[in-house]
DNA sequence: AAGTAGATGTTCT
DNA sequence: GAACATCTACTTA
């Protein structure tokens, strides 16, 4: 459970069943958790089938077969040869669709993140999507988990009004640069960088 | 505060 | 070979 002051409603996987960017924009404020490791997430990225950045643009491959699968499942991917980045699989079942989280503020499993990043700094723990991947212990072996069965768990809070919720182009891509699928929590100090 | 280099592995041309 | 949904350490102001 992400709070005790808030009331929260665990996603099923039929929550992600809607477009991309309807979805990154719904997860902001959403609690996410891997083996009660994790914390709000304050940044989100939108990727679709029809997005030139996306890597499932062009179809299906083996390295993103997982953005094809059913809604609420893990889409997890290397990058830069360095980090492993976690995306939440979205839209419908053979589609090719999925949101890159990108940064949370830490509320749970702290001292885990801290082990594991080798970093005290609590803003510095999760805020960027490498960050994210690390500070939860993400690699391959949860490519294609769903999301709502251990590890995994997702949490949103039944009055997500009152969010200022902003959005802007996203970050590190070459291709469709302006197309705004970032959102993020507005004034959050947990962004990996300023809208 | 802002810029650059270097790390690293997978995918694509 | 080049590009890549990035991060860190180190420089220059």
């Amino acid at each position: 459970m992400p709070s005790s002051h808030s009331t929260y409603r665990q996603l099923t996987q039929s929550d992600f069943a809607i477009d991309a960017p309807l979805m990154a924009r719904a997860l902001i404020g959403a609690t996410l958790l891997v083996d009660g490791v994790g914390g709000i997430i304050v940044e989100t990225e939108a990727y679709d089938v029809d997005d030139p950045a996306a890597h499932c643009y062009g179809g299906l491959t083996a390295r993103n077969r997982a953005m094809f699968d059913a809604p609420g499942h893990a889409y997890v991917y290397r990058s830069y040869g360095l980090h492993w980045c976690l995306n939440l699989v979205c839209r419908e079942e053979g589609h090719g669709a999925g949101v890159l989280i990108r940064a949370l503020q830490p509320t749970q499993g702290l001292d885990a993140m801290r082990a594991r990043r080798s970093v005290e700094n609590e803003r510095l723990l999760c805020s960027g999507p490498g960050r994210v991947g690390q500070a939860l212990g993400i690699t391959l072996a949860h490519y294609g988990l769903p999301l709502d069965r251990p590890p995994f768990s997702v949490w949103a809070p039944t009055d997500p009004a009152s969010l200022n919720i902003i959005s802007g182009t996203r970050i590190g891509i070459s291709k469709a640069q302006e197309t705004p699928w970032r959102f993020g929590l507005a004034d959050s100090p947990y962004l990996s960088r300023k809208f």
